[in-house]
DNA sequence: CAAGTCAATCACAAACAATCATTTTCGATC
DNA sequence: GATCGAAAATGATTGTTTGTGATTGACTTG
């Protein structure tokens, strides 16, 4: 077995499990100790790999928790003031008792804080929205089944036959990568199997997208604008989306941000 | 056990109760007190915990777990070493990489632990499990969907056509209130419908049981005795109990505990 | 004071780096 | 196209380093 093949292996193994030893690579290599410690060498100078007391670790080992303490701490600062006022204006439109459908978003994930005071069915795809709703709301939670992708904090089921189709809400919120004449669009096409499966599962598909969202284009178009019943923005919306938007007969509600200095809030 | 995977296991420990001791720890791992002494000095020092006397802290400082924490440390408490015995023995049977069902409860959650150093596809019905699992170690986390029921910590379709339908694991590991001749006993109803729903998905019924459970008598029995693979348990069974279960042709797994003649200190 | 916890030390084992002999690879030459 | 030789790669051996567990004694807490 040649030295790249080597490689290869240990650097496949490696992100199979996060961590292997020296004896594993043998056994998968047949080579000797030896040779795998100066692959682990080499392999770690080149920063594709970590060298670790009796073996390897990946690099990309992530603290485990995309999620931990701060749910998308990352991304969720951006915006974070125009996002949690839509997500405000998004939760007033419930009333206490109603199903609802929240789909997984940072954007989305804002309305886990206004609905601590209510009562709601909230049926969810998002693992750290339901964690947060159950820890501290008193909220009924729905789940949907299937596999937790980490990555994008989502449960997802390849079948059809799951418990999506027996819920039926009065309203579902999402957010968006982008808005744009040709409709929704996202970028992780996981995203979208998981969006399209709760579409049409609600009388209502409400969008809860901050206003540089329009400007934001991807490749995927998740479904045209006419499903829309409803848009939450904020007024940094400029005159000819909103015209867009109302040509589609898109119900639009524009949020005041303390971003717009004007004088009085407006309404 | 690897440092690296003794670093998983501890955090996994502190993660779940907020303070663990050292003996905790040497119990869970099965190294000296002087490793984890020197683990939590490293893991202290690269602030992934807090190192304090008698053992170790979680940094974040849930103040308070609405859920997670609440119900589990009321029960856990009681047989908590056999329990982790038996939790670590089940762990044992499963090779990486199999696809695995793990019933919710106090006993069945402290597989999560072992389950750190491990990669498997763990299809479970318990939010705290799934939780766990998800921010502690690589495994593969399937949920089950439906109502999260607060109480008893998990979730339940009341339809019958969910992913459980379309999962088959190699073994499932259940607890139980009771076992009796008549079969494996609950008390709750909705454990039961729970529970119910998954027997059936696996080839092997493994059920965790502290030898306390033997003496234990329920209203309702979930299944007859001929449906159970295996039973491990620890080594306060009783003879006559140990004969009737080999009567029922189920494999018996035994496992020491440190605490084999003391009796009924729980703390 | 007693029980428990901790740090320091030492012996042991595992993992590692360095060295050297052997094998393999590759290119130049015939 | 076959052969030879240099260079690289490999595996075994060596000594060195590092992690581990037990012991001891000092310390903290109740």
């Amino acid at each position: 077995m040649h030295e790249i093949d080597r490689h290869r292996v240990i650097l496949s193994a490696v992100q199979d499990r996060s961590v292997v030893t020296v004896p594993d690579l043998c056994a998968l290599t047949g080579a000797s100790e030896a040779t795998i410690r100066r692959d682990i060498n080499t392999l770690d100078e080149t920063q594709k790999l970590k060298r670790v007391r009796g073996g390897a670790e990946a690099l990309t080992t992530k603290p485990f928790a995309g999620l931990a303490g701060l749910p998308f701490s990352y991304n969720e600062t951006l915006h974070i003031a125009e996002k949690q006022a839509i997500a405000a204006a998004a939760v007033e439109l419930c009333a206490d008792g109603e199903p609802i459908i929240i789909n997984g978003g940072t954007t989305t994930f804002q309305m886990v804080h206004p609905l601590a005071t209510r009562q709601l069915q909230v049926f969810t795809n998002s693992f750290p929205i339901a964690e947060h709703l159950l820890k501290n709301t008193h909220n009924t939670i729905l789940l949907s089944g299937g596999v937790i992708y980490r990555e994008q904090n989502i449960i997802l089921s390849p079948f059809d036959n799951d418990v999506t189709r027996n819920f039926y809400a009065k309203r579902m919120f999402m957010g968006a990568q982008g808005i744009g004449p040709l409709g929704l669009m996202e970028q992780d096409p996981l995203l979208i199997q998981a969006e399209q499966k709760l579409i049409g599962q609600a009388e209502e598909l409400v969008v809860l997208a901050d206003s540089s969202k329009f400007a934001n284009r991807s490749s995927l178009v998740l479904c045209p604008l006419t499903e829309i019943t409803t848009i939450i923005t904020d007024d940094g919306i400029d005159d000819r989306t909103a015209a867009m938007l109302d040509a589609a007969d898109i119900n639009l509600i524009v949020v005041p941000t303390s971003a717009a200095q004007k004088s009085g809030t407006a309404s």
